[in-house]
RNA sequence: GGAAAUAUAGCUCAAUGGUGAGAGCAGCACCCUUAUACGGUGUCGGUUAAAGGUUCGAGUCCUUUUAUUUCCA
């Protein structure tokens, strides 16, 4: 017996399947039972476990599932081996955030090792809840064997990596400004300012500063005819970078003037220099040119005369006093406080001269280098140079008059920050500037700043030392390479990804923190010799060297043997602070100290493929069957952050290390780390908001797939939208796939079920040939084979939410709504036909085969459907659905003229339908015929194939033809523009005036001939050129749809008449069995009042009731007095049934 | 400022440059159902974001603009 449900519960299924799959380790057995020869790479990029997971990552990971249990059907192995992202600084922050510390507090509050262990448990904080919804969304990952980043194992894989880029000289140390968050005391990688959410809208004080002009040699011009100081006018929208000004940059050839005006907060008479496109942005038309005599301070307007026009090329090199002098020196007298020419100004906006302070900015550092300006810098307690601002974020000593104050208003707490009086240091520095006449305008202004991704304080721009990787020296061969590679969607590739890789930057791996993975190079104090360690053995050896040299002290001696020993034991660990502790020496006899940088945590995700086996350590036959990926994906914002990283570091392998180009050439790949990536969309609410925590408008996954199971929202996500576009996710929309499509499929089963149960249908019979089946059989078999093949092809080219549209449509349209629903009465017959078994195999056959088809998708519902089907026959040995394989399309079952008549019986049907509608006769009253008029000399065969079943689809008796005779149809000619188009081109707008004008009588010798001439026979239009429509049949009820034409003979007969009040009887009699809930098998008397309308019916009709509602006899009783009173045309009756 | 994506009915989405822009959902009306809280028929609903251009013909190609989103500076 099949199993029977009283209801679709896709929760419970979900429920009940997984445990299946649990029990009898189907997944395990979907990669052992595929050949090991055979594979099909698949990379995980790892999530972190530190934060709950999202609905959007139920969207992600679908969508891998999707792919590698379809390529499992298709007889590949796909191992997918899960893995954690554990080191980084989110993780570190939710740490300090647990134990209420900050990051200066690690080493003195909190020992570095008891941090460390605090971040080590941290990571995996919600791993269970992780796994869970793993599990219960049916994403099939490897979680047994995970890969996990801040295992010892892992990172000496990154050692080697990064020890042969070392080798390569892909790997150095460099100096520049960088984004540098003061709060988490670390600078971001361009990795990290990729985060979404990290550039914000915030008001910022600005300042257009005042720089007085030296006069000298190159300034004399500017001072023609002005007996005022001249001042050159600078924007800034980081007042708190002025005291660090070294030099002005302006456009060479952007145009500036000279101005003679008064200052609006001392109104003294002053000449400033400004680009002339800008002129209107400070100054009121209506002062141009007024009175300076009449003005008077605070006037509104403020008078104005243009006095010099010249190029930013004339400008270059004259000096101007330093703005706010608090640090100066000899060299910076000389070489300072210039006019310097830079590609980057604009007329935008600002005056086109940029004030630039060359260690608070990248453009700035890039520019005060090419000509030479130094840097504004004081030296600490160490000699060492630094900047005005340390690396808390605060003015130093020398900044006497805002020493200590922090540069940005958000550094400080909310509690001073109330404090009556509060100022922003940028406004103080304002108000400073206004008093002493050097501030032009301060003026609130709002832009997009970068914010450091967690901590959520606006970042600044600050010198620090940095290890990079040369990714500059391959790219090339990465733009080379990235053509090489299948993005889906295709503009990712070029536009986003392409563009990052043509402006390429070395990548900056250093983060100053602790909890990642160490860099391992140790330098001499002098920063005379360093060496990169690349292994864990070469570490033992370089620490026993170190042991043996006799230059270490007794104490660092110990330490080094203990890490010896430790190393021996394997129960070192590679992280800070015992890596700090190695202390390595030179071969100048010099002590040699880890660089204390940790690296970038993207290259941990970046270089998973190797990382994930140990390799080249180990496994190395693992590596090779599993190198490069097949396939990937990630969210789109991860363009530049793991996609990035994997394909970085495969092309730099692919040129400098012989391990992986020895297994390039063996698998032959090109250097890329993935062939095929998907980056998918966002998940929005539905309103197109983004979901974040702050808005309450995200969405719990383990809510939703409590409610509606797993399956409904896959397939409501994959349906919905391409995997690339952004997602609105809405609730409803899982509730209208769970009723229309998982509903209707529901049904299919319970019917199939309810009748197999009933004729012990288990498909022991010998298989019914194709040709013996009805035409409606191998019709939905034929549209089955179509949509297997369309299925695979949309699988196969990842696009999945085609495939889940076309096997809906089928389902839905075609299986459910019309083969099922005319082939219904097959099932109800008592004898066992040919053509019932032929019924049952076909609709079996298409139930498995769906089955199959959506199991990528819905893979608990499928594999429900797939069992309780399977498990009855046993067709086939696979006790899953994942376990079997994707069905074959058999182009031989292909019939397209069958799916074109069927389509045209369906035409008619609809058609039918719509008249009948539309004259008010219902499909219970039988009618004796349509009327068809005959397009072309196919036309009737099709129809008399499949005339059957438009006769009972729409209650009529017989199908005329007619051909046109003597004009009696009505015809329209349309002409068909695509086939024109090629042949008359220009002509078009006329050949189509004169097809439209065509009478009947040149319709009909164009249907005669083929062919009539147009436009004084300067074209012959053919009839494949024209769209010839009989659209109306003078007399009869007529419906077009396209070409075809119905005609509906409305005359009702006495014994029509009688016929339809037959099949209201059997609707009534239905209704009551199924009131009275009698069985579908159970037969009945039947007892009615006599009515003389009715009785008649009934009488001539009897068999047919009979058989229709299961009764052995009708009686009809006039003294019937008990029953159910029901109407038939206005006349009452009462009837009586009861089972036999 | 740069790059990219998207914009079609109230909502979600379709529409190899071929002329009447479709479907589902939602709404309304009627009908049907011995699988189907399902289905059928009809109805309502569109300046295809805007403006130019190319073309015999543009939702589709080009340009500009606007809005939303993402990424970068």
């Amino acid at each position: 017996m099949y199993k029977e449900y009283k209801q679709l519960n896709l929760s419970q299924t979900s429920k009940e399947v997984l445990e299946f799959w649990k029990q009898n380790n189907i997944f395990e057995k979907s990669i052992t039972s595929r050949p090991e020869d055979n594979p099909y790479t698949f990379y995980e990029g790892p999530p972190s476990a530190n934060g709950m997971p999202g609905i959007h990552h139920v969207m992600a990971r679908s969508i891998k599932d999707i792919f590698c249990r379809y390529k499992t059907l298709k007889g590949y192995q796909v191992k997918r081996k899960g893995g954690w992202d554990t080191h980084g600084l989110p993780i570190e922050l939710a740490v300090e955030k647990a134990l209420g510390i900050t990051k200066d507090d690690i080493g003195k509050k909190i020992t570095v090792k008891e941090y460390n262990d605090a971040c080590r448990k941290e990571v995996m904080r919600y791993t269970d809840v992780w796994n869970d919804l793993t599990e219960k969304m049916g994403y099939w990952v490897d979680l047994n064997d995970p890969y996990i980043t801040y295992k010892n194992e892992y990172i000496e894989s990154l050692w080697w990596i990064l020890k042969e880029f070392y080798k390569a000289g892909y790997l150095y140390k460099g100096y520049t400004v960088q984004p540098y968050s003061p709060k988490s005391g670390t600078g971001l990688s361009s990795h990290e300012l990729n985060q979404p959410g990290t550039y914000k809208m915030v008001k910022d004080t600005t300042i257009v500063a005042q720089f007085k002009v030296k006069r000298d040699g190159d300034s004399a011009f500017l001072f023609e005819g002005v007996n005022t100081d001249v001042f050159i006018l600078a924007w800034t929208t980081t007042p708190w970078t002025l005291p660090s000004n070294c030099a002005l940059a302006v456009g060479e050839n952007i145009s500036y003037v000279k101005i003679n005006t008064f200052n609006p907060y001392t109104f003294e008479p002053i000449c400033v220099v400004l680009a002339k496109d800008l002129v209107k942005k400070y100054f009121k038309a209506e002062g141009e040119n007024a009175s300076f005599e009449d003005y008077k301070g605070g006037d509104k307007i403020i008078p104005w005369t243009l006095a010099a026009e010249f190029k930013g090329t004339q400008l270059l090199g004259i000096h101007y006093e330093q703005l706010m002098p608090y640090v100066t020196n000899e060299d910076l007298e000389k070489n300072a406080f210039r006019v310097i020419p830079a590609d980057f100004v604009t007329t935008e906006d600002g005056t086109g001269i940029v004030h630039t302070a060359s260690v608070f900015g990248a453009d700035d550092f890039r520019a005060c280098k090419e000509n030479n300006v130094p840097s504004v810098m004081v030296k600490d307690e160490n000699g060492k140079e630094v900047p005005l601002v340390n690396k808390q974020g605060r003015f130093v000593d020398e900044v006497t008059d805002f020493a200590g104050y922090y540069v940005k208003e958000e550094y400080y707490t909310a509690e001073e920050r109330a404090v009556e009086g509060f100022r922003a240091t940028d406004v103080q520095i304002s108000i400073k500037l206004k008093t002493e006449n050097k501030a032009f305008d301060v003026k609130k202004y709002e832009h997009s700043y970068p914010h450091s991704w967690r901590s959520d304080e606006p970042i600044l721009y600050y010198p620090l030392d940095s290890w990079f990787i040369k990714t500059t020296a391959v790219k090339d061969k990465m733009v080379a390479l990235n053509k090489t590679i299948n993005w889906k969607p295709e503009s990712t590739g070029t536009g986003r990804f392409g563009n990052w890789l043509e402006n390429l930057v070395d990548w900056n791996l250093s983060r100053s923190r602790y909890w990642g993975t160490p860099l391992p190079i140790w330098r001499e104090e002098n920063g005379g010799e360093e060496k990169c360690i690349g292994s864990i053995a070469e570490l033992k050896a370089a620490l026993e060297a170190a042991v043996e040299s006799g230059v270490l002290s007794d104490s660092e001696q110990e330490k080094n043997k203990s890490i010896i020993q430790s190393l021996n034991n394997s129960d070192f660990d590679l992280h800070r602070p015992y890596v700090d502790d190695v202390i390595l020496t030179s071969s100048t006899g010099n002590k040699m100290f880890r660089e204390p940088d940790l690296i970038d945590v993207w290259f941990d995700s970046g270089a998973m493929p190797y990382a994930q086996w140990h390799f080249p350590f180990e496994n190395k036959d693992q590596f090779a069957k599993a190198y490069p990926a097949d396939f990937i994906a990630e969210g789109v914002d991860q363009t530049r952050g793991w996609f990035f990283t994997l394909h970085a570091i495969a092309v730099m392998l692919s040129e400098c290390s012989d391990e992986v180009k020895a297994v390039n050439e063996k698998v032959g790949n090109g250097g890329v780390a993935f062939k095929n990536v998907i980056s998918n969309g966002l998940v929005l609410d539905k309103n197109g908001n983004k979901m974040s925590k702050r808005l309450g408008n995200g969405v719990d996954p383990f809510e939703t797939i409590e409610q509606f199971g797993a399956d409904a929202p896959r397939w409501y996500m994959i349906s919905n939208a391409s995997p690339w576009d952004n997602l609105k996710f809405n609730a409803d929309g899982i509730d209208e796939v769970r009723r229309k499509f998982f509903g209707t499929l529901y049904n299919t089963y319970s019917f199939f079920v309810l009748y197999a149960n009933i004729d012990k249908f288990n498909y022991s019979e010998a298989e019914i040939e194709i040709g013996n089946r009805p035409e409606i059989d191998r019709w939905i078999i034929s549209l089955l084979n179509t949509l297997t093949k369309e299925v695979d092809g949309f699988y196969a080219d990842f696009e999945p939410t085609k495939a889940a549209r076309a096997i809906q449509e089928f389902v839905d349209a075609h299986f459910s709504n019309w083969f099922i629903r005319l082939s219904r009465r097959r099932f109800w017959r008592s004898d066992n036909s040919d053509d019932k078994l032929s019924a049952y195999q076909t609709l079996y056959t298409c139930l498995i085969a769906i089955s199959k088809l959506m199991s990528p998708i819905a893979p608990f519902f499928a594999d429900r459907l797939y069992s309780d089907l399977n498990s009855v026959t046993g067709k086939e040995q696979f006790e899953s659905v994942h376990l079997a394989y994707f069905p074959e399309y058999n182009e031989a079952l292909v019939d397209t003229d069958l799916e074109e008549r069927m389509k045209l019986a369906q035409d008619v049907s609809s058609l039918v339908l719509s008249l009948r509608k539309k004259i008010g006769i219902n499909v219970r009253q039988p009618l004796s015929k349509i009327l068809l008029p005959i397009l072309d000399k196919d036309f009737k065969v099709h129809v008399e194939l499949v005339k059957e079943l438009i006769l009972s689809e729409t209650n009529i008796k017989d199908i005329e033809y007619i051909t046109d005779t003597a004009g009696f149809i009505k015809k329209k000619i349309k002409p068909n523009f695509k086939a024109l188009g090629q042949k008359v081109g220009k002509d078009m707008k006329a050949v189509a005036e004169a097809i439209n004008s065509f009478t009947n009588d040149d319709i009909a010798l164009l249907e005669a001939n083929g062919s009539i001439a147009v436009l004084d026979n300067k074209y012959q239009i053919l009839d494949t050129e024209v769209e010839i429509i009989a659209e109306d049949v003078p007399g009869w009820q007529v419906a077009n749809l396209g070409k075809l034409t119905v005609a509906l003979d409305v005359t009702i007969t006495n014994e029509l008449k009688q016929e339809g009040i037959s099949r209201e009887l059997i609707n009534r009699i239905q209704n009551l069995r199924k009131a009275k809930e009698f069985e579908v098998t159970d037969k009945i008397n039947v007892r009615l009042s006599d009515h003389p309308y009715i009785g008649e019916a009934v009488k001539n009709n009897l068999a047919y009731i009979c058989a229709e509602v299961l009764a052995d006899g009708i009686v009809l009783d006039n003294q019937l007095n008990e029953g159910e009173v029901v109407t038939i045309d206005e006349n009452e009756i009462l009837i009586v049934i009861s089972k036999i």
